[in-house]
RNA sequence: GGAGAGAUGGCCGAGUUGGUUGAAGGCGCUCGACUCGAAAUCGAGUAGGCAGUGAUAAGCUGUCUCCAGGGUUCGAAUCCCUGUCUCUCCGCCA
């Protein structure tokens, strides 16, 4: 959510974003909207005045034995005038406050304008993609072959873009997780938080889910829980409606969670394997910062990300997302994209995004830089460190032989108990 | 799921026969005095939102906020209704 008084003294800023992010919200309309709403509000806090003054006049009269009669039956009409104009200012509020949710985060400076993804900007790679001297396989065929995932009977269980893990799957995806947490929490300073995979609809808006894309999460029945699409939101939102201290910043979170998506809109996408599921799991990074230094720490966060595919030696590479690609919240966005041998292209696997002010003045997150200081809102910033399914289908893909096995990075080989190779008679 | 109790400022905790209570008192914190310094002691100050004014400052003014929303009233932290959460007992359960 962008600051109020910020929109109303810099229409043009807030239009030239909008345009950029080819997103169309009537501007005109919420700036007459809030003139409208200050009228009011200067008039009927007059009228608020008067009855405190009256009523406490009243209070006197009656306390010394004297008629009063006259003035209880004015402020009547006061009181009345006053709750009517209070519904018409809710009214207009509360459109405001609708307009408000739905205009995205204002681009920073470094953000590279353009229409949609073809106009990121590579940032760097890491990596050089392996040359086979055989057919690589795509994930889920290897999977399949290996008897480690099973998509088939995910279907039958619970529908399409479900799947299960089996024996070296399941341990390779667990193992995965643990690389993930152990590096974030025991090098790079983080807080491992384990959180609710179900939040109420107030957190979905603090990260901006709600209003505006209710339609990619999986709603409770008959209650007002979602199931988490990210570890973000509930991390997010630990912090919300309160005020921290100067010192507590900044603030590193790292969390497992299992990830739920309704991924309306993809009908045909990615419809085979792992890429695209309706739950999967994910080790989230969330940062809470100071203003000051918080493109610094998104630079640092990016390298948290970027460590798990290079210790795993994956090939990937760094873009810089667009206007017209970034989401919704963030003020900037670096995608990592880690090569798919079977699809002989770079394919996202983290999104690590700074969004400034916008969440923290959704949640209500503040700090104070002094203790006596006047409350700011704090910068958060969050990267997913990593896509725990994509990125078993990059070691099933990278790392394929020729015979069906699949070699695993030595960095896992501890967590899978000294396992060098998944084969078909190890699995 | 059944029965009961409660939700007040950074924290603890008064206030529930409605009327200088945005809120006593204590703790904590900040500044000052005392001290070589510290502790103790003493003094002062210590919420946030919105709006007006002002320089998109400080300050000043108004208004709102005692879990949330609604109601009664000239006037509500105080009365009524609904919801949320917490605690205790019973039942059930990983």
């Amino acid at each position: 959510m962008l600051d109020i008084k910020f929109v109303r003294s810099n229409p043009e800023i807030v239009k030239q974003a909008l345009t950029n992010r080819s997103v169309d919200v009537s501007l005109d309309q919420f700036l007459n909207l809030d003139e409208e709403r200050r009228k009011k509000l200067v008039a009927v806090e007059q009228l608020k005045n008067k009855r405190n003054v009256v009523s406490e006049e009243i209070g006197r009269l009656k306390k010394a034995g004297e008629p009063a009669e006259e003035k209880i039956l004015e402020m009547r009409n006061v009181s009345q005038s006053i709750k009517q104009m209070d519904e018409e200012i809710k009214e207009i509020e509360n459109k405001l406050q609708q307009i408000l949710l739905t205009i995205p985060n204002i681009p920073h400076q470094s953000v590279p304008v353009g229409a949609d993804e073809n106009d990121n900007e590579e940032v760097r790679r890491w990596g050089k993609p392996r040359k086979f001297d055989f057919e690589v396989k795509p994930h889920w065929e290897i999977g399949e072959q290996l008897d480690i995932i099973d998509f088939e009977r995910g279907g039958k269980v619970s529908g399409a873009r479900f799947s299960f893990y089996k024996g070296a799957g399941a341990r390779l995806e667990r193992a995965l997780i643990n690389f993930m947490l152990d590096l974030h929490t025991r090098e790079h300073g983080y807080t491992e938080i384990m959180p609710p995979f179900i939040v109420n609809a107030d957190s979905m808006i603090g990260t901006g889910q709600l209003p505006k894309f209710a339609e990619d999460m999986f709603k409770l029945e008959n209650s007002s829980y979602y199931l988490i699409p990210t570890a973000e939101v509930p991390v997010t939102n630990l912090y919300r409606e309160e005020i921290l201290t100067a010192e507590q910043l900044p603030i590193y979170h790292c969390a497992y969670s299992a990830c739920f998506r309704a991924e309306a809109g993809a009908a045909g996408r990615d419809t085979r394997g792992l890429i695209r599921q309706h739950q999967f799991n994910k080790v989230e990074l969330v940062k809470f910062v100071n203003p000051d230094n918080s493109y610094e720490e998104l630079e640092k966060l990016l390298q948290n990300a970027e460590q798990v595919l290079q210790l795993l030696g994956l090939p990937y590479r760094v873009v810089n997302l667009c206007t017209g690609d970034l989401g919704f919240s963030a003020a900037k966005t670096y995608d990592i994209e880690v090569w798919l041998p079977s699809f002989n292209t770079y394919r996202e696997i983290s999104s690590c995004s700074n969004f400034e002010d916008f969440q923290a003045r959704r949640a209500n997150i503040r700090f104070r830089r002094e203790k006596k200081a006047k409350p700011e809102f704090v910068h958060t910033l969050n990267g997913s460190g990593l896509a725990v399914g994509r990125t078993l289908a990059a070691i099933l893909e990278n790392f394929q032989e020729q015979d069906g096995s699949v070699c695993i990075p030595p960095v896992l080989q501890p967590y899978m108990g000294g396992l060098t190779k998944i084969s078909a008679d190890n699995k």
